[in-house]
DNA sequence: GCCAACGTTGGC
DNA sequence: GCCAACGTTGGC
């Protein structure tokens, strides 16, 4: 039984992945993600077709650059067996990986982006969990009405 | 299974 | 660069 779309907001820091990097590769592979709340966003309930508001974290206007959507299933993050990688786990085995991830792929870059300020100003999108004050989760749930309000507002 | 210490995140 | 909030670790 397929599941409704679903969408998410997925953060990211521009100096090592951009919304220009994305638009570049045209896809890539979500990895490096070492959280268990977000993996398990990834690996149980992503399907692909998601829609997906691309967020620039840490940077000078951090806000939605544009849209991409999900790509693939999930599958094991090949980062986590790359020993002396950044992303090396060396809990982990080929057998029972600890971190899954899913491809993501470019649909579309804002020509301005909805910066953080008008995200915490519009009254629609009070509900946005990475506007919960000390909210870290690199990948959240975001509703289809939130999905579409940030895409409405976006230049 | 508690919880202090630590490292990281991310807006400002 | 600051610092509050968070998730993870590890000793007990």
């Amino acid at each position: 039984m397929k599941k409704e779309k679903q969408y998410w907001l997925m953060k990211t820091e521009p100096m090592s992945y951009s919304i220009d990097d994305l638009k570049r590769d045209r896809k890539t592979a979500w990895s490096g993600v070492r959280n268990y709340q977000a993996r398990n966003f990834m690996r149980d309930d992503m399907q692909v077709g998601d829609g997906v508001l691309f967020y620039h974290s840490s940077c000078k206007e951090p806000g939605v650059y544009g849209l991409a959507r999900v790509n693939s299933k999930s599958y094991p993050d090949p980062t986590q067996f790359e020993k002396g990688g950044m992303y090396y786990e060396p809990r982990a085995t080929k057998e029972k990986p600890m971190w899954f991830l899913v491809d993501v792929a470019f649909e579309k870059k804002f020509k301005e982006g909805v910066s953080i300020r008008a995200l915490r100003e519009h009254k629609d999108l009070r509900g946005l969990r990475m506007l919960e004050l000390g909210s870290r989760l690199s990948i959240t749930p975001v509703t289809q009405k939130e999905f579409e309000t940030v895409a409405l507002l976006a230049v």
